[in-house]
DNA sequence: CGAGCCCTTGAAACTCGTCAATGATCGTGG
DNA sequence: CCACGATCATTGACGAGTTTCAAGGGCTCG
């Protein structure tokens, strides 16, 4: 499997076990792709819906900016990750989509999902992954609401080790993430400055460090209880929790 | 139409239009109903899916704990709101469903649901109610993450006023809201101290008044404006604006 | 080599949380 | 019918966490 929609198909294959046909049908579906710099908006709020993107590469989120500019980062969409099909449904989009870091997108219509929910299977995969992050999304309002500045960073880093081990996307307990602390802080409801010395407070208790776009987690376990990260609402299986080293 | 399930059949058929025999199904599946005190869980983090409720009567939330008491409440189901389908296909919740106010819900089962998605235009319409509730979700996030204190709360009760009076529950300029200032924090991540102040702030500036669980909105336009709340999330149609008075 | 973006640091201000005490309201049982 | 306890609303004083403002330094890219 090289093609560009493999983390993509490994994303959803969490979900469900695929036939040939339909891991043939996934890859033709997400042939077409575009290449797109930072800072492209691939829909704005008010654009009509009907088309559906994928993430083969790079990094992508969801936001929406308030009058005067306040901004609020609602979702990460890395290399694999897609949106909501139920977005298929809308007549117009409540939400922006932009393009953090250059990437490859993929764009579902409503006519090539139609092929795709020809297959049950592929459907309900779908349907459980995006069920995931809409959980995902739920833990947020938790994070945004209720955590304090350290716990938020320290939720979110082990948020996402989680989200990219399953993809393949980090090595050892390392991971490549390309924000900004400005961009950290509109998604976590912190001031820019406030998270560069709560990243400085992480590194001092040597939890993980935050350099070069590089997270590196120095003490996973330590890190978790830090957080009170329950990886629960993941929905991940046994296999992969056994993977993850300081996992309950 | 008297039954119980008006509520929730007036909500959905805001995303289709019902045959009879379609209005006939979906009372069908909602006849068992079953009355909730206020505090009981209608399930909790950990349990199995494979349930999905409809509030169609009374005041149910999702929320979720952290390890220490602290709380965030995550959606409201008022009457005629129910949860997202795709919780069926859940192996175990993530939050726990909490009745607020007495309550009268129905429970709908896989099979159940299976009937129902005999009909392209349940489903469908199911399908764009719960897109909908996603998007109050991020807006949630969003009012959490950048709003302050009287923003956050102008914003809710606007969102609220909407919602409710799409089923019918508000009179004039106000509806009954039965939460204490502790759940209002809760939901709003604010300590129930300062929703006290910033209520008797919204009220000085007569803008609305909360007071016996009854809402009353003196201002809605200045509410509005005060909030910065954009309807357009909601989806609502033409027809909908309209009727509020102080739309856009 | 300069411009621009990003990170870092300090000081001051502010929003909001916590603690504590007082009242108001309401349902319950004596 | 009133006393009681419980829950909720209200208010004040104080403190903590976080934001804002400001300035300097480092890095990268043209």
């Amino acid at each position: 499997m090289s093609s560009a929609a493999h983390r993509w198909i490994r994303r959803l294959a969490r979900f469900a076990t695929f036939t040939l046909e339909e891991h043939r049908a996934l890859e033709d579906a997400s042939a077409s792709t575009r290449r797109c710099a930072a800072n492209d908006d691939l829909h704005k709020p008010g654009d009509s819906g009907g088309r559906l993107f994928v993430v083969l590469e790079g990094l992508v989120c969801q936001h929406k900016f308030l009058a005067d500019g306040r901004r609020q980062i609602l979702a990460y969409l890395f290399a694999g990750d897609m949106a909501d099909p139920r977005q298929l449904l809308q007549t117009h989009m409540d939400h922006a989509l932009c393009v953090i870091w250059p990437s490859e997108v993929a764009m579902l219509t409503s006519s090539s999902m139609q092929r795709l929910d020809q297959f049950p299977n592929i459907t309900q995969a779908m349907s459980r992954y995006a069920s995931t992050q809409q959980a995902i999304g739920r833990e947020w309002l938790v994070n945004v609401g209720h955590r304090t500045a350290s716990e938020r960073l320290g939720h979110l880093i082990c948020e996402l080790y989680i989200r990219l081990e399953a993809v393949g996307l980090t090595r050892d307990q390392a991971f490549e993430l390309p924000l900004t602390q400005a961009e950290l802080g509109d998604t976590l409801a912190l001031s820019a400055v406030h998270v560069n010395r709560t990243l400085m407070e992480l590194r001092r208790l040597k939890l993980v460090t935050f350099q070069n776009r590089q997270v590196v987690i120095h003490d996973f376990a330590a890190l978790r209880i830090a957080a009170g990260f329950d990886p629960r609402y993941l929905q991940l299986n046994e296999e992969t929790l056994g993977r993850i080293a300081g996992m309950p």
